[in-house]
DNA sequence: ACAAAAGTGTTCGAACTACACCCATGG
DNA sequence: CCATGGGTGTAGTTCGAACACTTTTGT
């Protein structure tokens, strides 16, 4: 196995939605004293490990998220880099560093991707850690610069979200259209009237209606829709807009 | 002074405007053998430098470009972080950092940023090297993997430019709506009508026209218009387009 | 039969497109 | 007086906002 990189982590801030809420998959990091049994430390933080000598930033987030859910192949972008010089030296966050035996450091910069995937599918491994989700309305206390990393990762969301259509990736592949209006509802932290949202989507050639539709619900079952890549690709027109 | 941290950098790309073309500042890599004289490296890079070990990034990014332009407060941004293996490991590549005494590494991390000025007013300083602006169009061979950095740069430009108000930091404080129109034109590679290119415009509040005209051309002088931030941060609205 | 969410159409105002002629200045 | 870019208005169309009732299913 290669060496690691001292210096230098990826952090993987990895959305789920669930069709109520947009979620953020956080790692318990626990400590306790060897002889006392007290507890030193016990918080959460995001994903994250260092880069390994023979490993890019894309290469190193594509493993991380690997590791933690088992899958390929997952939206993963890089979005902003942290490099504030005591961004790991508070004094938990040294210990926590100084019991880690791999390569401490006094000072890491960190590369931030952020990541989407359906969390209704999704198992998590655990590999000896408490893994969870959060809704990022209801987040514990964060280790490190963590929470100025989500942050960031959020506002890119927020902002990427509104000019491509990458919400997709945060549903199974045959979605509702209400499933896509309560995503953008709270991702964006807006409502929209149903009506004219399914207006819009309508248009896009590129969600495209099944001959399907939801089952087991109690209610009017909705026709199911898949969102075409391919389709997006070939069709996208670029638009000028600075808002007033 | 501190000392550097020899496995990650700063590179800027610094935009500039002439009224005309969207340029870019490069400086010469030149090394010649020290017995025969010949030319062994001369090409073009961005300007970066390591950072120091008590700096974070912005402000190691702020220092690159004060040594270049002697100005503070120039807009900065960081857009992309770049860490592919072999990125500082071509011939030639690794031949200057072996000349270069400061700290040479086997990999270099890069984190990217870009910076807008407008390039009518700008002095340069030299400090012993080449440095010159290119227009965009017309680059010449550019050492590392700055054309990959030089890329995504534009692509983050062009992308920001579409829904922020940044062109403004390429035009001198007074600008005339003819050269923000053409700002746009060369940097989204894109023509407006000239009409309906000034009505959008009009209607934003924080494009303020002053009682002040062009002087010393030689058609009908242009009334002038300045930018207010404070305008625009009271009055901006976020809108949700994902584009068909 | 009731609860729950799906599905549907019209009207109004705002914004975008396309397009052609006169004006002020310097040389 | 000529060359150069500055400045202006309208008509047609498209796009977004507001708004309420009926349908289908499971229980």
């Amino acid at each position: 196995m290669a060496k690691i990189v001292p210096n230098i982590s990826v952090d993987c801030v990895i959305f789920g939605f669930d069709f109520n809420q947009l979620n953020v998959l956080l790692v318990e990091r626990k400590l306790e004293d060897e002889q006392s049994g007290a507890v030193l430390i016990d918080d959460w933080t995001l994903t994250g490990y260092h880069i390994f000598e023979d490993e890019d930033f894309d290469t190193a987030a594509a493993r991380i998220l690997k590791g933690l859910s088992g899958l390929d192949n997952i939206y993963l972008e890089q979005f902003y880099a942290f490099g504030a010089i005591r961004r790991v030296n508070a004094p938990k966050d040294s210990l926590w560093l100084q019991h880690q035996l791999e390569g401490f450091s006094e000072r890491i910069v960190t590369v931030g991707y952020f990541s989407l995937i359906d969390n209704t599918t999704v198992t998590l491994l655990h590999n000896n850690r408490n893994v969870r989700w959060f809704p990022i309305t209801e987040l514990p206390e964060l280790g490190f610069d963590h929470k100025d990393i989500l942050e960031k990762a959020l506002e890119k969301l927020r902002s990427k979200l509104r000019s491509e259509p990458i919400g997709f990736e945060l549903l199974p592949e045959k979605f509702t259209l209400s499933q896509l209006q309560r995503l953008y509802e709270v991702v964006l932290g807006t409502k929209f009237d149903r009506r004219n949202f399914r207006k819009k989507v309508l248009q896009m050639k590129y969600v495209i209606p099944l001959d399907e539709k939801q089952k087991g619900v109690k209610h009017k079952p909705a026709q199911l829709f898949i969102f075409s890549k391919e389709v997006y690709e070939r069709t996208k027109t670029e638009r000028f807009d600075f808002s007033i």
